[in-house]
DNA sequence: GACCGTGATGTTAGCGGTAACATCGCCGGA
DNA sequence: TCCGGCGATGTTACCGCTAACATCACGGTC
């Protein structure tokens, strides 16, 4: 995309002073700026004794590297892209803080773009702003089932990773196996004597609600039990306590699997109001585990996600692809953990 | 501080092709690369003829600009840094979204360095990181009451904000008005018929914790009120729950004011737990207002903090000083909102 | 007709670093 | 003793842009 006048800030006041160069320094004992620039980047080919001297000086003066200027030399930002959806939420957020710190360990930058939609249109111009920083990879925490929003998007040449996305051909990613965590929690169910387990799934179009359908839906086809037609929610608090409200009506309801705790409280409240004891006439459980499931009325049974171990393995992948200077479709999944609590104890 | 060989990541493979420069732009079109860079800058500056001749070659070779080269031309990398306590709590996580959509309108990238805890090693360590990348200027969401950590690790010639912190001389700010909050909520307990009100605060060092004690105490001592001896928590809900179970113990308890939501759901399963009926028993209400407490057990009364207000009041401080070419050591406050809901309502 | 000012555009240099090529001295082998 | 290789360091050029200075043409005034 072209940029034309106008769409950058006019650029500011100058710093009062600069800062020391490479070639102060050298120019402060007597040898090249090239030197000092091995001192830093190629250790083993100064002497020791040109090399404390530099490292003196460099102390003295008070150098710093000037990203821009080696961004220009070598073509790279040291800087990694993120594009995610609402940050505000407890999934992203955990994912983008582990994000954060794995680049920082890592000696690399994050760059954010929000998106508020996953829609293409959206994620094209978040990924257009990340592309205006030069950035050297992309993290794209895009948990759509359909790729083809994100597919065209993304710049082949340029490093990326998928975060609880759908298997896209030639990219790499990493999830947590949502699968396997309605599994285990529908199990869990069935054991504390349910004989069939109900669903209020997130939205159709995510890839983590769906999987949990899949995971819920096939977990119960193979213990024998019935597998009741799924509530859809929106994530949020008001959607679980729409679909409690409906499902409190029902006389048939044992158990209910929401697909994740903020939705959960919502039917918590709604199977509240309705006069519905938990767990003793309706057992409940979650997903996700967020820090305040342990205090709610009653304590949450719910699937815990690693987001840290997320964030760091997309890291991982994306440097890896970025040093190699070629796409890798690597895969990785990080296992979930059933968290036991009140609400299921009976 | 000086940088040594090792501290940064090998530079890794440079990309494959190069991205159009100006002077590609230039040579398609027979102008010279200046010519090019002022259609993009300085648009009245060149004949409208040679603007568009250069515009549409522009859009032909897919042009984008090199970050890197401008910063390094301008000494200007349009960044702005910011700081943060744990981004995966509500308050940081929005204050955070409502800086980078800013930012993002504002044409600047927004790099994050997030620290576990407030000490002055971890903030030194993050605003290194930081500058590190040369950002132009900082926001420094630090709600600490005890400036002196802040102060000797922020260098004075770069532009900085400081969000939620004390004030601190020559530094500019942006914060919730938290006592306005706390006398609003405190008003409003004594007005729903209690004699007096309890407090569950926050850190003892955060400035917003004191702020909220201070609210809340001079609230009640202008009603005439007795002031209780305020319990400490750390926004987390399990010390929530640990002060309610000392609360719960009393007979003398009619109305708690907790300085956070988190808090007040670890509180609510305590009285829950107690047998106590709230609000018939006690009256109990938060503040931040997170998109969960309207669904509590009961639902929440609370404070509304409108944190993309304080994001976007926190962008525009740091760019005028970085437009200006100095400090500027202004401070603005964003009023609250009291939100009634079930928990204070018999 | 000459001269001066101004708008439009071109030329040159530098921002701070890395990379490629050059130089020099020393040491070992023939 | 001479020559070649290699380690350590220096020199030059370039990365892509902005800024400052230069040039040219045209129009207005004297």
């Amino acid at each position: 995309m072209a940029e034309t006048g106008g769409d950058l800030p006019e650029p500011p006041v100058r710093p009062a002073r600069r800062a020391a160069t490479m070639a102060d320094v050298a120019q402060a004992i007597g040898v090249s700026h090239q030197t000092v620039s091995r001192v830093l980047n190629d250790p083993g080919s100064v002497s020791p004794e040109t090399t404390s001297r530099v490292l003196q000086a460099i102390g003295e003066l008070g150098y710093r590297r000037n990203r821009a200027a080696r961004a220009l030399a070598t073509r790279r930002s040291q800087t990694i892209g993120v594009v995610s959806f609402d940050t505000t939420l407890y999934g992203p957020a955990s994912t983008l803080f582990g994000i954060e710190q794995a680049a920082g360990e890592a000696g690399y930058a994050v760059t954010v773009a929000s998106v508020k939609a996953m829609t293409e249109g959206s994620l094209r111009e978040a990924i257009d702003r990340l592309a205006m920083h030069d950035v050297d990879g992309i993290v794209l925490i895009a948990p759509l089932r359909d790729t083809s929003t994100v597919l065209p998007v993304l710049d082949p040449d340029l490093p990326a990773v998928v975060v609880e996305g759908g298997r896209a051909p030639g990219l790499a990613s990493v999830c947590v196996d949502q699968e396997l965590g309605a599994r285990l929690v529908t199990r869990h169910l069935l054991d504390r004597g349910a004989r069939t387990v109900w669903h209020v799934a997130g939205p159709a179009d995510w890839i983590e609600a769906e999987s949990r359908v899949a995971g819920w839906r096939d977990e119960l086809a193979e213990a024998g039990a019935e597998v009741p037609a799924p509530l859809r929610g929106d994530w949020s608090p008001p959607s679980g306590y729409q679909a409690g409200r409906k499902l409190a009506r029902r006389k048939d309801v044992g158990a209910v699997f929401v697909a994740n705790d903020q939705m959960a409280l919502g039917l918590l409240r709604a199977f509240h109001e309705a006069g519905l004891r938990i767990p003793e006439d309706v057992l409940v459980a979650g997903f996700d585990d967020v820090p305040e499931a342990g205090y709610y009325t009653p304590p949450l049974t719910t699937v815990r996600q690693d987001f840290a171990a997320v964030g760091r393995r997309s890291i991982e992948l994306v440097l890896e692809q970025v040093a190699a200077g070629r796409a890798a479709a690597r895969h990785q999944v990080v296992a979930p953990e059933l968290v036991v609590r009140q609400s299921t104890s009976r």
